[in-house]
DNA sequence: TAATGCACTGACCGAACGGTCGGTCCAACA
DNA sequence: TGTTGGACCGACCGTTCGGTCAGTGCATTA
């Protein structure tokens, strides 16, 4: 890839990530590229072509430090634990790629969305789901519980912690906003043990 | 109000929450209300102005039939449970609404979209939050989880069902998605007892 | 040295944008 | 009955949009 494409697509992605596709324009894109608009069109055949190839890019560098600790040995409570931080630290370390999916995804999700978030997202959330299977046939969970159900909690806790971030920071008593560690943690713990008291049998 | 203005408020409130602020034209709009564009500006200022009409008007709606839920008396676990319920066939009875705001919060986090989800978000959050510091003083909640978290944790959840749902109705072994009702009730399940084997202590 | 190919540009196009303006219509009121 | 004021419209404004094109500078190759 040159130097001048890179910059281009670079420029793209921050600007499509930040005010979204009809937002931007290409003279913006030119500018904070600091080349001309018709040099924009002579990589990419259209604004529509420019933006699906910063979707491709965004989605290629999702190789994860995770997909090793789903795939470890020893107790699923451990690697869960382990996959909960880890996952919710690349999140918020890779804040542009999420909000690009993210919007691609709320506003398209019947269409190309929802085919996109099949390939970004599909095949680690599967193997989130066999995770917790596993963790099921060792006897660790319980075994009435779904575990793709239990696995869209997951992520959609740490989501919610990427998405309502800003908003929390200003809510009393919410101290966790700045600290992806600890709520990771919580959110495993709460999601092993409840936060019901609990009774004897 | 009058039937005109009544008519471009609700074509201006579906076309932003589909498409987006900068997608929508002021010719959609007045084509889509089967008005004129210059009627549009009789009534509104700017099509800044229309938008946050609709903001309002979006935001105005939300008394909601769990905030009685959240007051009434009885066993907190019991009320947790309905408010779950509750609030989650709200989100899916008003998805142009959620969407709207959603989008806000997404797009304008730092600046006017947090004020906004406080207003909007802000008293309700503080209400569940109440509701498990109440479940704690009365002994039925464990103490040592914050109480802000764990509603966060809640609410997150039930976000994560509207966001991902399209999504998740594709993923196998996912068959929740057509059902709110006991996905509100899994949830309610999970945070109460978690997933974990109990072992005796 | 001449020719080829490519990254790149400034000037430009028709269309659509947000917004304005002069004017029509009609119910309310004097 | 004459007047007023607000709902409403067609035509239009300057600007910006996505996109095009002829042409320039500069390596690489023959």
């Amino acid at each position: 890839m040159l130097s001048g494409e890179c910059s281009i697509l670079s420029a793209a992605r921050d600007l499509f990530a930040e005010h979204g596709y009809d937002a931007v324009s290409m003279s913006m894109i030119a500018a904070e590229a600091s080349v001309s608009k018709a040099n924009l069109y002579h990589h990419y055949r259209s604004k529509e072509d420019l933006y699906f190839a910063v979707l491709r890019d965004a989605c290629d560098g999702n190789e994860s430090a995770w997909q090793s600790i789903l795939a470890a040995e020893g107790p699923v409570v451990e690697r869960l634990r382990r996959f909960a931080r880890q996952h919710l630290e690349d999140i918020c370390a890779n804040p542009t790629q999420v909000r690009l999916i993210m919007r691609e995804v709320a506003e398209h999700s019947e269409h190309r969305g929802r085919k996109l978030a099949e390939e970004v997202f599909g095949e680690d959330f599967r193997k989130v789901v066999a995770l917790f299977q596993e963790g099921q046939a060792r006897g660790e969970f319980r075994a009435d519980v779904d575990a793709a159900f239990v696995a869209g909690l997951l992520l959609s806790a740490n989501m919610g912690f990427f998405q309502w971030r800003e908003v929390m920071r200003h809510m009393p008593t919410a101290g966790y906003a700045d600290d992806p560690g600890a709520y990771a943690d919580g959110v495993t713990r709460v999601l092993l043990d409840g936060i019901a008291v609990r009774t004897l049998p």
